[in-house]
DNA sequence: TGACTATATCTGTATTGGCGTATATAGTCG
DNA sequence: CGACTATATACGCCAATACAGATATAGTCA
């Protein structure tokens, strides 16, 4: 069971909110796409995806070379709800909606064979 | 309108979402109350107080020599909600349902004239 | 095996942010 | 005015954390 002070934690800074704001929408999405989407180097995208599976917000599957992080299935109903609100709250500004953007045009996305 | 990092901010510190856990219930509550019933140093709510009041998750109400803070009337209902279900999470925790029996057993609270 | 891709981790640095303590401000009341 | 109460702020210190850049790991495919 995910710790309280994880969980905004994960809220607390604006990168992580960025990230949660897609996999919110998306239910899973690659490094790689995430890396895109936000315009920010990879290591960078990686650390806050690793805070974020080591506290429980997020879970992670592998497939052949790409790592898919998802919202983690087993948050309180209430942590679900924050992260609902929050994607609401974000949704109408310019970086949120410029990640959704990138996102949709990124070229070459990996292809999920298996979810 | 207030931003959405200072939002975000002010849920980040375990202490600050114990004052907003009281304040979501109450209503208002003045400085005193809220230091007795975290049972915490003045200063040390008094700054966590400040934060939240400068980025306007909290409004103020001058009293004589009590000031009393509540939420922010102008927040949007986003982030009502999220407050909302921030209190929920927490209401479960030892440590916010502590600060709720301090709350109400505290001696000699002032009483409002004219709210 | 070796080259390549995707992702993770390490290392050193700079910044942020919380803390305790001391002190300042502001209002009340004699 | 001066004593008192409630609250706010300033200061110096320390710990947490974000960052860039370099490097390591792990899987794939020739």
């Amino acid at each position: 069971m995910i710790n309280t002070n994880d969980f905004f934690d994960a809220l607390s800074d604006e990168t992580r909110r960025r990230l949660l704001a897609l996999l919110v929408g998306d239910d899973e999405l690659c490094v790689c796409e995430l890396c895109y989407a936000l315009d920010l180097p990879q290591p960078k995208v990686s650390r806050h995806l690793a805070v974020m599976r080591e506290s429980g917000v997020l879970s992670v599957r592998r497939e052949g070379l790409w790592i898919y992080y998802r919202i983690h299935s087993l948050l309180p109903a209430w942590a679900y709800r924050i992260l609902d609100q929050m994607g609401q709250g974000c949704a109408a500004l310019a970086i949120f909606q410029a990640d959704r953007k990138r996102l949709k045009e990124m070229p070459n996305r990996p292809v999920r064979c298996c979810a």
